[in-house]
Parts: C-alpha cells; structure tokens; sequence
RNA sequence: GGCGGCAUAGCCAAGUGGUAAGGCAGAGGUCUGCAAAACCUCUAUCCCCCAGUUCGAAUCUGGGUGCCGCCUCCA
C-alpha cells in the first residue's frame, strides 16, 4: 500500500507516503477566511486537495479529511464596517457562498468542517498552556508567542531568526504600532485585544479574539489529533502561517504537528499571483456562468499542483474543448455508469457515486474489459498519481483511453472502456456528464422567437394545418401562443 | 537585502540521466445537399545562454540572463 510519493515541504523532498498510524490517514487544509467571494486560486487548492483524499481513500486508507472555515478575522471585520452589519452575518453569508461555489464544484465535503469561532475557549486554554509553557507572555491584553523560546522556528519556510530580523529591520519597522509591545520583532499575536465596542470574547487578558494562527493549531489538535500526517494549503501559507501554527503546536506539545506538509502553487494572470489584493481575480460564480465543473477541473488538474497554473479564457476554452472529446467518449458508457442516477436530487447522485467509487483493491475485478489496454492505462494512471500526485499525466490517460474507445469497433469493448474511463474520471472528481445539450433561458427564448416566426410565415402563406400544429406542439410543451392584433405573444401556460 | 521556485513548440503543459506525454490552435484526409461538428493522420533534430561531469543530459554540477513567490493580509 505504501508506493504513494509525496513532495514533503518540510523535507523539500519527495518522500514515500508512510502514515504515523497504520492505515489511518489525518489530514487538514487550510479553509478559506469567509469575507468575500471565492476566486479561481481558492478553487485550485479546494479542488487538488479534494482529488488527493479521493485518491487516498481509492488506494485503501482510513482518511479522515477536515478543511476549516475562518469565521473571525480583521478583514471580516473590516468588511462588516464597510457594510454596516455584523461581523457574523458577514461570515455567514460568504460561508454559504464559499459551500455552493464547493459544491458546484462537485468537491466532496470533508469529514469535518470546524469553524474557528466555535474553538475559542480551547483557543484561551491552549494560549494559557503555551504561556506555563514560558513560550508565550502577556502584553497590555495582547498574548504574544515568544518566537525565540522555540529554536526550531523557522524550519518549514527555510528562515533563520537572524535572517527574520535582518528583513524585518530592512522592512518599514517603524510603522508597526506593535513593536514596542513585543518582545522580538518577529514575535507573533495569539490573542488579540479587542478595542471598545469591537468583536470579542472575554479571557483572562481581557476582551479580545484569537490570532489567525492559533485556529488551525487548536482545531488540528482537538479534531484530529496532536500529530498528524497531512496538513496542507496554499504555497502562501508556509510563512508565516504554517510556521508559526508548526511553532506553537510543537512548543506545545513536545512532538511534530504533522508528518507531510504539501503546498500548493497558484493560479498566475500574465505570470503574476491571482489574488485579492492584485485585484486580478476572477470569481468562481462568474467562471461557472460560463464553464462546466468538469471544464473548471480539468482546466485545474491539467497542470501538477505545485506549478503555477497560467490562467486565461483561452486556456480554460481550450479546456472546455478537450472536455467535450471526453464526454463524447464517455457517452459510450452503460447509462447506469453514465448517468447521476435519474430521480436522485443532486446530493443523493453524488453520495451514490462515491459510494460506488472503485478502489485500488477492486479496480480490476469493477474493470469489464481487463485486457492489456485497460491494464495499462490503469497502471499508468496509477503510477502517475503514486508520483506526488501527478494529475496532469492522470489526465492525459483519460485521453489516451478516449482515443481507444473512439476507434473500438466492437461494441461491447468500447462500452467497457467508457466504463473504465467513467470509473477513473470520477476518482479525479470529474461527473463526466453530458452538459452540451443544456440550454440557457436566453438561448431558449431565442428557440421560441424562431419557431413563432416560422409559424407566422405559415400563416402568411396561409398554411394553417402547419400553424395549428406548431401552436398545439408548444401548447403541449406548456407554452401558451396568442395571437392579438396582428401580434404574436407566448408566456408559460 | 534574506530565503524559495521557475525558464520545454504559436499558446497551455508533463517529463528530472537513455534519446521530447497530453490539451488547444494549425495542416491534410474521411464523412457531408451546403455549413458546422465529429473522427483519422501529421506537426519541437530539440528543451533560456555558456562551460563542465558522463558512453549518453531538457534532466546532474558551476556561472550567467530573465521571470515569479514568500519575508505584511493572502489558497
């Protein structure tokens, strides 16, 4: 079981995939902070650690898979400022949209969701400790890490505190109002003192609410466990945020937060970061108006995730035209393989898929063909995502299968095939279902104008057997036609 | 300034010692009343530059150039 390579960023190697505890697997992602609309570069990292615990649980381990969601931060509350409502109401609104944009996305809900606001009396227990500890110390309500009481800091994002405090004195020192607070520059805020009608919750130091580092140490430790073995994010995340998370924990503790840590790279407009403050983003919803999930997928997974995605319309409508190869292919399948389960509601269908999902120990007795071709592209679809998680040659299989399945004559063959290409898209989270028959309103009003004036032509001929017909024909799809002074209208019936 | 990473066809993008995956675009063909779509076939003598190691390098080493990220909120 253990042939899985992963690309440790504590390490800087590729490592062979080893679980602290038999077959369990523990793994935590870093959640997005609910205060604005998702874009593209959240969907990356959503979508890559979504498909590798799919893989995962297809190679037979026990995953328990927890992606937070930060529902208390300057930046909601600075939002909630500018709108004039709470600081909750802003987490709660941008908590949903964030859980319809995942799950148009067709990601898989993880096991568990913690919320960082529901934490926060073991956040002030787990402060406290740290603060027995001699790792932390009060500050005029502020609660302060004592970066230099923890001589590993540093480990994960390859700094030294020398080199930390060369930059820091390079950086524009000066304007931080905190530093005459801290003890070291570099030292970092575990709890926050809240100012005069501003968002806290009381503790010991006073009013005040918890830095954005100690969340994740917190929830890691009490919904998983002390040490974990995946504990994953975006590239942007190794420092400070996963470091000082590393240092806290570990001063803690006495023992590694987590075994692997993984990255991810982002999503690049013209070679820069997307991001907020870039302003260069672009929105899941807006993306979604005008791409399937699987194109979005795809479009993710054709590049290794821990690249830089060159993000483009081009690039995503090239996407969505290799998409449309594989859907053809896949049509090819037995409805049964093909279709979400006719009558289910969309989570019923999604549930019924991963629960038929194929594993690596029955793969080849769920593969109705099993000849060499199937074989392979098995073996080299497996392979390749055994290689730290190698999506883009994954991919290029589902392909190199479609070409087959387009050249088989026998019809049988080619029907196992499609299943065989069905069965490994859905382990990338690809539905593979047919979209390109679905039309939007704009373009069913259009429908409706073309057919009303080749009925008027009908009728100027004095066709009327035709015109009658065309009438009763949209009566019966629900459609009422009138016609009134010389005008013809239609509205739903 | 410190640390880390990247440079592969028109574009996107795999490959990290054995002689360049895949996708898009492009060309030719099949099909077709026309058109479109679809399918089939083809498309980098070579991987930023220079030097070195090696029987052999896009892949390793040294130097150079360009670009990006982190060090402040960030997936």
């Amino acid at each position: 079981m253990t042939t899985i390579q992963v690309h440790n960023t504590l390490t800087g190697k590729k490592e062979l995939f080893v679980p602290v505890n038999g077959n369990r697997v523990l793994m935590y992602a870093c959640g997005p902070t609910v205060y604005d609309m998702s874009h593209l570069g959240h969907a990356r990292m959503t979508l890559v650690y979504d498909v590798i615990q799919r893989y995962l649980r297809f190679s037979g381990y026990d995953v328990t898979y927890v992606r937070n969601i930060t529902d208390v931060d300057d930046k909601i509350i600075n939002r909630a400022k500018s709108l004039g409502i709470s600081p909750e109401q802003v987490a709660r609104e941008y908590t949903y949209t964030f859980w319809h944009d995942m799950h148009c996305l067709n990601i898989q809900p993880p096991d568990f969701e913690p919320k960082a606001t529901e934490f926060i009396e073991l956040m002030i227990q787990f402060t406290k400790e740290l603060i027995e500890k001699g790792h932390a110390y009060e500050s005029r309500g502020d609660v302060y890490f004592d970066v230099a009481s923890f001589k590993e800091y540093g480990k994960l994002g390859k700094k030294t505190l020398e080199d930390l405090l060369v930059g820091a004195r390079e950086q524009v020192k000066s304007q931080d109002d905190l530093a005459d607070r801290k003890r070291n520059q570099v030292d970092f805020a575990l709890w926050k003192s809240a100012r005069e009608g501003e968002l806290g919750w009381s503790s010991p130091w006073g009013a005040g609410r918890p830095g954005w580092h100690l969340e994740c140490s917190t929830m890691t430790k009490h919904v998983l466990g002390e040490t974990i073995d995946i504990h994953a994010g975006g590239e942007d995340l190794v420092f400070p945020h996963h470091e000082n998370e590393i240092a806290q924990s570990e001063a803690l503790h006495g023992k590694p937060m987590a075994k692997y840590w993984l990255h991810n790279s982002f999503v690049q407009v013209n070679s820069e970061k997307m991001s907020k403050s870039e302003g260069n983003f672009t929105t899941i919803q807006n993306l979604l108006g005008r791409f399937s999930a699987d194109t979005i997928r795809i479009f993710a997974l054709q590049t290794h995730y821990r690249h830089p995605i060159e993000f483009s319309m081009e690039s995503l409508t090239a996407a969505k035209t290799a998409l449309g190869r594989l859907l053809r292919a896949a049509a090819y399948a037995t409805p049964a393989e093909q279709s979400n389960g006719a009558g289910a509601t969309a989570g019923e269908a999604v549930l019924k898929q991963n629960a038929q999902q194929i594993t690596r120990a029955t793969a080849e007795s769920l593969d109705p063909v099993n000849d060499d071709l199937t074989k392979q592209f098995r073996k080299t679809f497996t392979d390749a995502m055994d290689n730290d998680f190698n999506t883009a040659i994954a991919t290029s299989q589902l392909f190199f299968l479609s070409d087959k399945i387009f050249v088989e004559t026998d019809e049988n063959r080619r029907r196992g095939y499609a299943t065989v290409l069905v069965q490994y898209a859905r382990l990338l989270g690809l539905t593979l279902s047919d979209t390109r028959k679905q039309v939007d309103d704009a373009t069913t009003k259009q429908i409706v104008d073309l057919v009303l004036e080749l009925r008027n032509i009908a009728r100027t001929k004095k066709d009327y057997e035709t015109s009658d017909l065309i009438r009763k024909r949209l009566a019966d799809a629900g459609l009422n036609v009138m016609d009134t002074g010389g005008n013809t209208t239609w509205e739903q019936a």
